[in-house]
This record gives C-alpha cells, sequence and structure tokens, in this order.
DNA sequence: ATCGTTCCCGTTACCGTTCACGCTAGGGTA
DNA sequence: TACCCTAGCGTGAACGGTAACGGGAACGAT
C-alpha cells in the first residue's frame, strides 16, 4: 500500500464520510495508478450478502420466456440485485436439485423458478428443496399454499376466449391445444371445455401442437379432418393461431365469417397476421418483475415472516379482425370480405 | 465440527482420496446433519476463480437477443461455467463503463458484450475498457484487429436478398430498413444498394422503421407513397416484413408476382405468414455459443497469448413463398394467385 | 488543568475455503 | 535397530475485504 491501512481504504471505497480529503485524494490515486479493483467476491464473504438473485429458466429462446426473463432482469437491475442465470437443458429436466444446490452455494438471497409447470417438475423441486433456503418464487406454476407463486388464471382466461366465440354465434368451435403434459396446455383446455359447457354445447374437436406455428399447421389440419364445419377455433397459442390461419387463407376460408379464432399470448406481430388476430395478452413481463418484487419484499421483511402469496396477475382480450367485437361483427365481416376477395 | 479439521472437511467436499472411508462418512453424516452448504463464494476468493462469465445484453425481449442469449447460456452450461446477466436499459446505454466494472469486480473470467453496435456504443465501451482485463467478446459488432468479434456478414446477406428480387426480374426494389443508428441496419441498407448498384439499377424508395412489425406497416405504407408501383422489397427485419405483407395482403396486392418479399432474420414463424416468407436466416443462437467457445478456448491458452479473432458466421436464404426461386417461379406464381383469389 | 467531543485513522478479528506444509502412526526394508 | 515410505490428518497462512473497537489529536467547555 501506499502508508495506509487497508481499513481507511474500505473507507474511501465505500464513501464514507469520516476520511480526510487528502487521504482520500492519495488513496483514490493509488486506486487509480494500481488499476485496483475491489473484489465483489471478497465482500460478499464478509458481509454475508451477494446481491444476488438465481434464476432459473428454460426455453428462453421462446417468447413468452424471454419476455419473462426480460422483467425479471429489468426489475432486479431496478432493485439493485443482479442475476445468476441457469438454463435447464430441457423444461423437464429430471434432477433440478443441483442447480438449486448451485444457486444456494454462491449464496443467492432469492430464487426464481421460472420453468412452467409440466410433468411432476415443479412439484419434484418442492419436494426436494432444503429447508433453508432464501425466499424462493414459482412462475406460472399452480397456486399452492406452501410456495409463492406468480402467473395467471389460465382457466378463466380461456374460457373468457371461448365465451368471445360463443357471443359471435359460433357454436362449433375447436381448440387447438398445446402439449397437454403442460398444466397451462391443460388449463386452457379446461377453460375451453367449461365455456362450452356452461353454453350447453359439444365441444368440437381438439389436437394438440407444441406451441409453435409449424405445430399449429398439422395440428389444426387435423381438426379440420375431424370436423370440416368448424366455425370457432380457440388455440393455445398465438403461434399456433399463425399456423391455423396459414391453412385457413388456403383452403380460402373467410375469416371471421366461415372461420373465427382466437389466440392466446399477446404476441405484439399478432396485430399484424392475416386477419390480424384476436388474442388474449398475458402480462409475461410483469409476471417477472412481480416475481423480483415479491423477493425484494421477503428479504425486507427480515426473518420469520416467510409469508406465501400466490398471485395471479390479469389478463387482457385483444380484439383483432379473427374474431371481432359481437356488436361490429357485421361491418368487419364485410370489409373482411372484401379485402379477402380482391387480394 | 465434530473433532476433525477443516481441512479434512475439505478434502471430504472435494472428493480428494486421501481420507479414511470411515473420517469420510463422519464428515458426511454431519454435513446432512447441519445442512452445510460450502460456500461458492469463499471458493471463488481462494482461488481466485469464479466460473462465471459475464453477459451485457439489451432488448432480451426480442427474437434475436433471446436466441443469442440461449446460445451463449446452453454452451456456458456445457463449459461449465455460469453466467451473470446484466441487462442494459436501453440499447444505448450512454455509460456502460460500471456494468463492465461490476462483473471485473465479481471476478467473471471472460465477458460477452451482446448489445447490438448503434451509435458509438460499442466504439465507447472499447476505448474506456480497463487494460486489465479478462477475454471479452463483442457480439453483432464491426470487426476490429483490437477486439474479438462474432457476428454475419450483413452486407453480403442483403446483397444477396436483394440479387435474389433481381433475378425475379424485379426493377423496382424498395427497402424498409431498420434504425439506421444500427450498423446492421446500416450495412443492411448498404448489402441493397450494392446489389442495385451493380446490375445497374437506380435504388427504390427506402423507409426505416424500429424492427417491429407495427413499424413495418407505417413504413411501407411510406414506401407506396412513394413510389406505387414497386415490385420488389427487401426488409431488414422479418417483423417489419410481416408488416409490409399486412399492407399488401389489405390493398390486394399479388404476391410474389405483384410485389416479392424478401426478410431478414429467419423467425421461425415466417413459414406461416401469409404468404410464406422469403427471408434470410442469421444463426443467431450460434453466435452466442461461439462467443463462449471463443472465450474458454482464451482463457485454456492461458495468459499472453490474447489472440483476436473475428469471425463471420454464415447467413442462409430461406425460399419461402413471397419470393420463389427464378426457375420456379411461373409454376409458384399461378399457385399463389390462385389461392389468393380464392382465399 | 481536566474532561468530553469529534474527526481521523489503525488494529484485530473474522467471513469460509484452499494450499503448502508438517506431523504421526504403521508397515516394510536393509 | 535404524531407516524410509505412505496414508491420513492437522496447522498456519492466505484470499480481499468489512465490522467493531480503540486510540490519538485538536478543540471547546467546565
Amino acid at each position: 500500500m501506499t502508508g495506509v491501512s487497508t481499513q481507511t481504504v474500505s473507507r474511501v471505497l465505500n464513501k464514507r464520510p469520516d476520511v480526510s480529503p487528502g487521504t482520500r485524494r492519495l488513496v483514490e490515486a493509488a486506486i487509480a495508478d494500481h488499476g485496483f479493483r475491489p473484489s465483489a467476491v471478497a465482500r460478499s464473504l464478509v458481509q454475508r450478502r451477494s446481491q444476488m438473485i438465481g434464476v432459473i429458466a428454460a426455453g428462453l429462446k421462446y417468447f413468452g420466456v424471454a419476455q419473462t426473463v426480460n422483467g425479471i432482469a429489468e426489475a432486479a437491475e431496478e432493485a439493485g440485485y443482479s442475476i445468476i442465470l441457469k438454463e435447464l437443458a430441457s423444461f423437464d429436466v429430471p434432477d433440478i436439485v443441483p442447480v438449486v444446490e448451485f444457486l444456494l452455494a454462491h449464496r443467492v438471497e432469492g430464487i426464481i423458478f421460472a420453468p412452467p409447470q409440466m410433468g411432476a417438475n415443479i412439484r419434484y423441486v418442492q419436494e426436494q428443496l432444503p429447508r433453508a433456503r432464501p425466499p424462493l418464487v414459482f412462475l406460472k406454476a399452480e397456486p399452492t399454499p406452501e410456495f409463492s407463486t406468480i402467473g395467471i388464471d389460465n382457466v378463466a382466461a380461456a374460457r373468457r376466449a371461448t365465451e368471445h366465440l360463443l357471443a359471435l354465434g359460433r357454436t362449433r368451435v375447436a381448440h387447438l391445444a398445446g402439449p397437454l403434459e403442460w398444466r397451462e396446455a391443460r388449463d386452457r383446455r379446461d377453460g375451453w371445455l367449461a365455456a362450452l359447457a356452461a353454453a350447453g354445447l359439444e365441444p368440437g374437436p381438439m389436437a394438440a401442437g407444441d406451441w409453435s406455428s409449424a405445430s399449429g399447421v398439422t395440428a389444426f389440419e387435423e381438426i379440420l379432418e375431424a370436423d370440416p364445419r368448424v366455425d370457432g377455433l380457440f388455440a393455445a397459442s398465438d403461434q399456433m393461431a399463425l399456423g391455423a390461419l396459414q391453412i385457413a387463407n388456403g383452403r380460402g376460408m373467410l375469416i371471421p365469417d366461415q372461420l373465427a379464432v382466437v389466440g392466446f399470448d399477446g404476441l405484439p406481430e399478432a396485430a399484424q397476421f392475416t386477419p390480424s388476430l384476436t388474442t388474449i395478452r398475458q402480462p409475461l413481463a410483469e409476471i417477472g418483475r412481480l416475481a423480483v418484487r415479491e423477493l425484494v419484499a421477503a428479504l425486507s421483511a427480515e426473518a420469520g415472516d416467510e409469508s406465501v402469496r400466490n398471485v395471479e396477475l390479469p389478463t387482457e382480450l385483444i380484439i383483432g379482425a379473427s374474431a371481432p367485437m359481437p356488436s361490429v361483427r357485421a361491418a368487419v365481416a364485410v370489409s373482411s370480405a372484401r379485402s379477402a376477395r380482391s387480394g
């Protein structure tokens, strides 16, 4: 050093007031000279605070997950936390415990478990979780009294989407489902079924895809094969809805007159599909942001609190041309038919 | 402890051979009892290895960025590294130095700078970079002899896309550009200009969007206003191309006969657009994976090496119905016209 | 002159792990 | 007996910081 104690250096680094301006300058000059950089690792060790949040994710390349992680990153940054990101090789990694252990070893102050619930993945984690652990939030998981969860009410949202189709007078409403190992896929199917049951209608045909637009193509072909007279379609993802639109366009089906379509997710591009897509927007980024806020709240509440909260964020029905508002149905149908004929 | 020294515990933790089976069992039992978990923080401190790679990103919610981060995460996981993710609040954060300092303070062993080059952001970082630093790779940045970069040749790819339009006999080829502060947007525009110049053609009208499909709508309307007779369109992103397709469909333009469209990115959904989109696929995930491999290579090469590499990965022209192969042009045009008329 | 403050600054201990040693016991060898 | 070797374990220092405490100097108040 340059004659001064390490404690004084520490004081300078932490911008504490009890250092004389002269000494401060001296230390700062030495720091600049030597290219010294304080070690956050050592600091974490002695302070027992890492200022890190562990995020476990899967399928980062998909729109929804990326959106959520983006929300997490933003909120964490604002709250002064940084992120250690662990991406699972697949959605249903058999053994997630080592990942959690890794994060605990790094003394993260909170954990966000972002992979959607499918198979037994989340229950498995919940069972294996060590009791001594930082606050933890499960995203898009089934609400349970034991753990905090944040998500949406997929059943209600799907029901709303289906009811919108029914309000348009549709009686043969099919469902383009997601992979049914996913809880979200099952819930959306259940919402579809519930709306039809409440209306006293028989469910139309159903086929499952893998969320992708390519799978929407083949699944919708299955549906048409099962019943060519379907007049309404609720798709569990916008991407699959896009695949269905392609088929419908290719076969010359008039949308929304012959077939009304509602998607799910709220892709920004959905408004530019042909025709523009009616869809359920889910607040994906908001889920991530809220997860961070929950963790931060749990951390500032100190110990003992351990409040479990199960939050279900509201969704929004976004009206497009593929399933317009019932009141303006006629007008839209006419313009849609005209543009389809001329185009 | 339970009578044994910390060193012995360390040996047990690291599964070293020089511990008797009895002692090992004893220690392991105590570990399980007390819920003890070794501190990766302390380990990092003493070993001077964090096993962490710092990733600086921006716009994680966008397809391209998410794809690349996904590639980074996968490759890092495979190589035994984990990721500290710092997301910038915007693409052109004025002062990125604190972010780099943060990562250095955490003793990351490598840094990946993922935000695309726009304005002077990357040059600014390169100037302010401390000399003592871990290996660092810039993604999607201008190749320079001083720093490693990984990206694609946007000029060549855009030229190829435009030449494809020219091969279809188009003479009025417009460009739907990205925001021209972005180097990628400028390069793609330059490739478009180069192809036209080489063919001895005047450039068609150009309008810039912000990559989004919504901006593609308004920008393409500008283009049509400037010259309603455009017969070819090269869009700098698939999303903007989608916006253009919507307008074209709405106005009854026959695609590809009246207007051939080529996009850029290789969105999986592009194949389900109406009509399916011809596009340039760029290996976004591969860029991320390669970045990690470069870092790992630089790390294993120990010190002194400091090899700078500038890699440009190949792109791929994916043929869709919006701009088919020249040889089969007639056939596709007929089927497209039929489906457009009937749909 | 004595005391109490306040401002600076240094000492000591500690965070949890690993490394480089050194020590001991037991067995084999000359 | 004297020596060496090895397996198994402990000791001390170090990694780079921070917290707690203590203490000296300068100053004003009593």
